[in-house]
RNA sequence: UCCCCAGUGGCUCAAUCGGCAGAGCGGGUGACUGUUAAUCACUAGGUUCGCGGUUCAAGUCCGUGCUGGGGAGCCA
């Protein structure tokens, strides 16, 4: 018989005379006569209750039952004349399907830390906590693409593998197909020259803004950075929009639009999932995310959040003034001392930003917004482009960037230049934002950080 | 990479001043005719992260390495 999803089993309007679930054992009670399982398929965080009297053909199957084993049953939804659920499984008939050995299954009916989880990335998902993470996770990359689809954005698939290597200053992971230790001349490698995984798509999706108007790229992202901290990986999915005649002010506004969107996506259709996290994990969360969802987002430009910071009377363990880049300190009593909400930082020093952010015409700032929220820090990151070719070409110039290693990306200047804005969020750091959970590494089915390449 | 903290049974933790390694949960066995992290009884389970040192004696003190966590830096 097709099996029936847990889920539905559970949301069904009335009883059913033959269901087969099948599923993981959570827990089984076992009474005399009969015995009680809890089975969860993932579908849902509920698990249903399976009854099953004990027929000498069940018994047999029940002694090798145990917490994680698959099993499948075949029998009939019923009211549930017992309390704490609504329906249940009266079994008819039970089958193992893998066995989970007792003595050795690291998943018990407790609570584990995540630190332990972490360490069984590949079993985690079927405890509670992380069956909702990732539902939460799936449906918020479906949200994302649905999203840019109703504003009708095109999706653009930028390479992962990129060949100029000074895309950006971050370490970036160098690609070869050459042997370990090689000496070999770069010209016998496979695309003769130094190749690296891509650190951001935005270069090659401003040529797509710039001719299908408003795109976006959604991907893994790579940084080589030997960083440990709880908001750092080494790969890491991205998304970034582009669109062609929008301005900092624009590009701000929809990046304010579409966090909104994504947060309230996720509270309206993973209700039970996001329950779970505001009750165990962070008892803020929903009060976060009110004020996210009601409040305007601040927009500070950096020359007054200095000035804020140097009005605070507050002891830095680095200094403020105007030109420097901003530290973890400061960005955090801004976010969440001074205003406790979302604030885009914009207008930053043009010595700390890249070369393809836009001039201000006081010279001496650029078009940069950085959108900060309470709790994860940055989130977006973004800016006008530099859309004027001369103007573009000093700019390089200025930073020591090789001309020729850009001639495509300054051709797009060359010939029908035209103003466009976009922005990276990242997407792990968006699932902290809605999950409330601190560690990214807790938010990827399988995270890489430095010296940690497992499953 | 730097600073701080931690590492004891499968998991979460305890162990007084350096003096017999323990509990809860989980596992196993049994009991129980509607359980809900079921309950009750019995039971097994230890290289106290590795290496070296101090000491009559080290889970405990010292050195070092590894692992984990937190903070910082790095970070398109």
């Amino acid at each position: 018989m097709k099996r029936t999803k847990i889920k539905n089993a559970l949301n069904s309007e009335h009883p059913m005379a033959e269901v087969t679930v099948k599923g993981w054992v959570r827990t089984k009670r076992d009474s005399k006569g009969f015995s009680f399982l809890e089975l969860n398929d993932g579908s849902c965080l509920k698990n249903i209750q399976v009854i099953v009297d004990h027929t000498p053909e069940i018994e047999a199957e029940l002694a090798r039952i145990g917490t994680g084993a698959s099993v499948s049953v075949d029998g009939e939804l019923v009211e549930s004349p017992g309390k704490g659920q609504k329906w249940e499984v009266r079994g008819k008939a039970l089958k193992l399907i893998g066995e989970a050995d007792q003595e050795t299954f690291p998943l018990q009916k407790k609570r584990h830390t995540d630190e332990f989880l972490r360490g069984i990335a590949h079993l985690r998902p079927r405890t509670n906590k992380y069956g909702a993470m990732f539902r939460i996770r799936s449906e918020l990359a479906q949200a994302t693409h649905k999203f840019f689809a109703e504003r009708d954005f095109f999706y653009v698939h930028t390479p992962v593998l990129t060949g100029s290597d000074c895309e950006g200053a971050g370490e970036m992971f160098r690609v070869t197909s050459l042997e370990h230790g090689s000496k070999a001349p770069i010209e016998e490698d496979f695309f003769g020259k130094p190749a690296h995984l891509t650190v951001s798509g935005q270069l090659e999706a401003e040529m797509f803004a710039l001719s299908l108007g408003d795109v976006y790229t959604f991907g893994p992202t790579f940084r080589a950075e030997n960083s440990n901290t709880p908001r750092h990986v080494a790969e890491f999915w991205m998304i970034e929009p582009e669109m062609a005649f929008v301005d900092l002010e624009g590009n701000m506004g929809f990046g304010e639009e579409m966090i909104k969107y994504l947060v309230r996506h996720i509270l309206d259709n993973c209700a039970e999932d996001v329950e779970l996290f505001a009750k165990w994990v962070n008892k803020q969360l929903m009060t976060e995310l009110e004020i996210l969802l009601k409040k305007d987002f601040v927009r500070l430009p950096y020359t007054e959040a200095i000035d804020i910071l140097l009005k605070s009377k507050k002891e830095f363990e680095f200094p403020v003034e105007w030109g420097i880049d901003l530290q973890t300190e400061h960005e955090r009593f801004l976010c969440e001392e001074k205003f406790n909400q979302p604030v885009y930082l914009y207008d930053y020093p043009k010595t700390i930003k890249p070369f393809y952010m836009r001039l201000n015409d006081d010279d001496k700032t650029v078009a940069a917004m950085d959108c900060l929220v309470p709790r994860i820090g940055e989130i977006i990151g973004g800016s006008q482009r530099e859309e004027r070719m001369n103007v573009l070409l000093a700019r390089m110039k200025e930073m020591e960037l090789p001309e020729e290693d850009y001639w495509w990306y300054v051709d797009s200047r060359r010939f029908g230049s035209a103003p466009h804005s976009g922005f990276g969020l990242g997407f792990e750091r968006m699932l902290m934002l809605v999950t409330g959970v601190s560690n990214i590494r807790d938010v990827m089915p399988f995270p890489r950080t430095p010296k940690h390449l497992e499953f």
